[in-house]
DNA sequence: TAGATATTCCTACAACTGTAGGAACTCAAT
DNA sequence: ATTGAGTTCCTACAGTTGTAGGAATATCTA
């Protein structure tokens, strides 16, 4: 029954071909990764060293972790490793909308769209920008 | 040093006065008491064991995190517990909207609403609404 | 006042997360 | 062949989350 606990909560978690779930932390690793794929560990290390204070072995773990969630492929390149995304971010951001939207707005994005605008001060450049968005659509 | 640990943590998962961290489950529960507070145990209970399968005491451990997180307040009526949100709803939701875009995004919403309408299809009369939800704000 | 209910306060436990450390192994260059 | 960098595979540990169970206590109702 340790089985079956675990597929109840998988389900609660995650809808059934969804992309892996990524946490936080591993999503800023994977933003290097999308931004500079194929890059070796050291590059994301380095990245990272500098925009937060993580150490290597925090990186390492996190890349590990993705790599065995299926969000990351890894080639052995000499000593070093490079790593690839296998998950599009692209995919994966709208993946990780729909799901936003469906936990807080029962997936429907006019409320959300509703609620934000109402709070946020948005400039006109913004507000026609969004506009646009919506032309290109429209047609 | 655990409590440095701690800071670290809270720094990386919250900024400063974000209301607090509501997760999936407590998110449920937080629907039904939005929806209907002030609301009973026995209520909220029974509106989660038709709609999910939670057990009472499951509903029980979720009302009673939500308190200690400061996210529900409780009044003894009688024997019952009457609970009411301490966290607004559009409040909430908008700072769960600020911090999803924070993540994915760079906290902007027009490339977020690109690759969202990118992959998805709506329907002619969902683009008007959004239009029009653009239009009043834009005026 | 006794019995039925509600609630409280603990306890449990595995998976996931943030945040690493250490030992051992592999490959490349000197 | 040794050294050194880069990797792998374990290990650690507390906080959160999903998902409850049990014992004790308070309160209402009959």
């Amino acid at each position: 029954m340790p089985e079956r606990a675990k597929r109840v909560r998988r389900v609660f978690r995650r809808a059934a071909n969804d992309p892996p779930q990524i946490s936080d932390a591993e999503l800023v690793v994977m933003k290097v990764v999308w931004n500079h794929a194929p890059i070796t560990t050291n590059h994301v290390v380095d990245a990272l060293e500098n925009e937060i204070h993580w150490k290597p072995k925090t990186v390492h773990t996190l890349l590990n972790r993705l790599v065995r969630k299926g969000a990351l492929s890894f080639e052995k390149q000499g000593r070093e490793y490079l790593f690839r995304p296998l998950v599009d971010a692209r995919d994966y951001m709208h993946a990780a909308s729909r799901s936003f939207l469906r936990r807080f707005f029962d997936g429907e994005i006019a409320p959300f769209l509703s609620c934000f605008l109402e709070r946020e001060k948005l400039t006109r450049k913004e507000i026609e920008e969004l506009r646009r968005i919506l032309e290109e659509k429209h047609s």
